[in-house]
DNA sequence: GATGAATGAGTATTCATTCAT
DNA sequence: TATGAATGAATACTCATTCAT
């Protein structure tokens, strides 16, 4: 609060209204909820935030555009394919652990989205997808990996499971975030093995 | 409309409900809805549920109820413990996608229950998971599966997989259930292997 | 006050909004205002009627209605055009003035009413327009009245003056409503003299 | 806009006033709006006026101005009562159309005004009135007009068709501005012939 | 069993105005 | 002169629930 506290509003909304989506989901929030956390007034919110709408848009897209980010990185490196697949979904599982809040919200409330602005967030995501997807294909078409199973259902295997983790990681739980992240990448890698 | 219409009225609220809640989550459906869609009034709703909140709860109580049954009796089959987890791994897929509406309304609105019937929803799923992990470590200890994963996670794996079907599965997709309950399976049994 | 409180909600919520509107105008009532004065929650007045716009217009049909149908009564009578003129002009007149209130919300606020409710509005009063135009009309042809101005302007002059009433006339003033539909008839006429 | 662009802030502020006002109403518009489509920000409206307020009663002065100044011209002329009046009956119909903006503001939005600026208003008016009523009342008593109706509700009735003007007069119609002033000053004075 | 009128607290959003810069 | 962030009160409308019939 005092660290927040001393940030610029627009800001200080956008954290507010992050935990408070996070905890009751976005329909349950109200606007005077998000400005009595944020310290400031309703005329303050839609003075920078068109409507309530906007900052789940937001919240979403501050995300997307981080994992986006680090998985064109990560899959443009020189490395075998293995390397980089591996990488690509351990990495995805870190950052959706740190970001846990974020990611819970993406999961949960993405429907609550007016139309338009879930198309353009839509249209996002199937940019990941396409880019993690090639990367599978990629191992099938050398014969590093089976081809039993199409690339789409791998990554919707492995994406399902990112999902999932703000169901149930725990940041006190018994493993870190890097320990969860080797093993669902490990899971992933041996059920691609020939 | 006019198969519904001959139901009982619970069961026609039930269906109602059903469908709306999947398409625009709990919280966007208003109550005036549900009845108008079953063709009763208000009041007919509440002589048969408490609240609102009831109606949600029956729905997932509907598919629990299910899955437990379907799990307790695959899981106790005489087979090996392979096949027993490949069948029940395929199985919750299939009825899964069989019941895409309710999954759906589970893994959307679950979080707007009521604390307390979340609590009682949350100890169903427990005992649904853990009945699910003794079969994957029964495999571990007998060696036939690696347990270089902890059996949580490796639930938690395949279940975030499950939960995101709701998400991309489309019945005009090129993918039967049956198909895609094979491919999830495979991928999990894959990733046991030693 | 006691009069109105044994009427039924709807035509309570009516009497009130009438009253309110036709002081303040549309847009500086609020619903909030209304209901008070109706002695009712808000719910009751959104359970009788779907918007505020609602309100105004049913407070437009109701004039529209009584005033078309004695024109249609009038101008259907058998007498000469001029007795039959004379008599509509005279008769708008003393209804506007006996429904000043209305009268003011009609001539005030019916720019405020919804695109799709003017529409309607216009279209009933268009009616109402063509039916004293056609009177003139028939004058015309018959010789008994002049043709130096095309009917559609005669019937804009007279039905100024009838907007304008609710701007000037006050019933403490010193003429009753009837003298004062006279000599506005009496002047119409005497423009309409060959 | 390239035009109103070069003018001066206050003037631009007043003609996107005039433009919106008469378009939306005076309530229906929003300072946001003003600024907005005169280019300039909130603090220069309030630099220049004091009020929103304000703005109508600029538009309205200016109006009333121009129009009492032609009247005194024309009443003032060395002419035949009859000739004034038709001059003075068609100067106030032209000047109407020409500024029809500026009329369907004034009498769609005076009522918007604040009390004490009504008040002035409403004085400003009455001297028009007076002016115009005196003509009548020379042409009465000199034998030239009827006084069969008394010169206050003549005046009225004249006023009711120049406040109308707003309502039904559109300039791709068929008739002039001047043909509309001659028609109408036409029926003023033949209903006041004896 | 079932109705539907009524409640009352709640919702997101708008807006004229102020004021430090 | 002019900015634009911020206020605070108001706005129309919604909704789960109750209850007399």
């Amino acid at each position: 609060m005092t660290d927040e506290a001393r940030l610029p509003v627009p800001q200080r909304l956008l954290a507010a209204a992050t935990r408070l989506f996070a905890d009751q989901g976005y329909d349950r929030t109200s606007v005077q909820e998000i400005v009595e956390a944020a310290g400031v007034t309703k005329g303050a919110l839609y003075h920078y935030f068109g409507s309530k709408d906007d900052l789940l848009h937001e919240i979403y897209g501050r995300l997307l555009r981080l994992q986006q980010e680090r998985l064109d990185a990560v899959a443009g490196r020189e490395a075998s394919v293995e390397s980089r697949l591996r990488d690509a979904a351990a990495d995805v599982v870190v950052t959706t652990i740190d970001n846990l809040d974020d990611a819970r919200i993406f999961f949960r409330s993405m429907h609550q989205l007016s139309d338009e602005k879930q198309k353009q967030v839509r249209a996002e995501r199937r940019r990941y997808h396409e880019r993690f997807r090639a990367l599978i294909e990629e191992g099938q078409r050398g014969g590093v990996f089976t081809d039993a199973t199409p690339a789409d259902l791998v990554v919707d295997y492995h994406f399902g499971s990112v999902h999932h983790l703000s169901s149930w990681y725990r940041p006190e739980g018994p493993l870190s975030p890097q320990q969860v992240a080797d093993h669902l990448a490990g899971l992933l890698l041996r059920a691609l093995r020939p």
